[in-house]
DNA sequence: ATCATACTGTACGGTAGCGTTCAAAATAAA
DNA sequence: TTTATTTTGAACGCTACCGTACAGTATGAT
């Protein structure tokens, strides 16, 4: 047996890594923009700058290109939630500093259109929807509800159910925006909006 | 000049009126199940019973239909949040009776399947889009800030600006249940289910 | 009975888009 | 340099579906 490089090095043209993200990219904007239906696989490769063939070459079919996508997205939703734990200060400056990185990330357009897409097109997928809702939506609660609980204990609020007042706190965070935002009565929320949203919705809340 | 009845009956067999609602109703839940795109219009005419060439009789395009669709729609949301307004009994009454009638009619598996498919399927009708916010979101909002409005007439309630103030309620009552609807992480709201919502949102706002 | 129109079923033309094939060129390892 | 593999562009078959045409039948007004 000839010896190998620990990362099997096969022989001949080794695949273009650029080109995996620049359809990943391409095709996240391009359904996005269009739906899964509407969205063209030559559409997605002219934006991505890549030839038909090399999608196909990559991903077997279109609908296996939009899970991917999809499954990127709920990755990364994960992981921006996550970052939220870089929490200093009393409790109150905790609070705001998860409510406003919720508030930016949730009112960021890229999410907006995510939301306004998605709940459509995977209405046939129920294993998707169920772990995008476990990853997105549902992540969220289960972290508010567990600082708040931090918060309950070291006497600032009170309450029966931290689940339940996660829901509250966040719908009060979240008000009419969303909607606005998704029917596009309302094109984007500036950082004073969402300061103000925030303030709100916590004075509301205690 | 011939005499003629009031509403000028042309000579011919007259159109059937039961087969627009038909085709109005069989359009809907189609639109509904796939989304513009995926949804036929043979589909639709199989479903009202109908002939594919009554639908392109009546309806110049399949974008066509799909705005009448949506207007109608429109409207009845328009109608369905005007008669909120039986309101008899104490304020908390009133208060209730009007979040029942709205998450009665939120939670409805239509409403949750309007709000899935919409949003997307209009992100290109500008026009659409809004009309159908004022008729529906936007309705509710302006007529739960009257009613708040008379709440603090009263002296039951206080706050600055009544459309905050309906945003915040509104939003409490909704809490996450419209979120897991639309993902299907949830099914349908029993009667019990909604009555807590209300409880626990109005209790909160107070 | 006649006429005008509605409705149906079938068939059709046209188009868009998916997924494949093929030959040629590019790229790196052996 | 040879060899294996990727990438590309163009062409192709295929299917689905839109919207139309047509011929025949149904239905009501005159």
């Amino acid at each position: 047996m000839a010896e190998r490089h620990a990362q099997s090095a096969k022989a001949g043209r080794p695949r273009d890594p650029s080109k995996h993200s620049a359809i990943m990219h391409s095709a996240l904007h391009t359904f996005l923009e269009r739906g899964f239906n509407a969205a063209t696989i030559e559409q997605i490769a002219a934006r991505a700058g890549v030839s038909k063939v090399t999608i196909y070459n990559r991903f077997t079919d279109k609908e296996t290109l939009f899970e991917a996508v999809i499954k990127e997205q709920t990755e990364q939703i994960a992981e921006a939630t996550m970052s939220e734990a870089a929490l200093k200060g009393d409790f109150e400056a905790q609070l705001n500093a998860f409510g406003h990185g919720l508030l930016t990330f949730l009112f960021a357009s890229d999410h907006v259109a995510l939301d306004r897409m998605l709940p459509q097109e995977i209405a046939h997928l129920p294993d998707m929807a169920h772990r995008f809702f476990d990853a997105g939506p549902g992540q969220s609660r289960t972290q508010l509800a567990a600082l708040l609980e931090r918060g309950r204990a070291i006497g600032w609020i009170d309450f029966d159910n931290a689940i339940d007042a996660a829901e509250d706190l966040m719908a009060l965070w979240k008000g009419f925006a969303d909607v606005e935002l998704k029917f596009g009565v309302r094109h984007g929320m500036s950082g004073a909006d969402i300061n103000r949203r925030l303030k709100r919705g916590t004075a509301v809340f205690l």
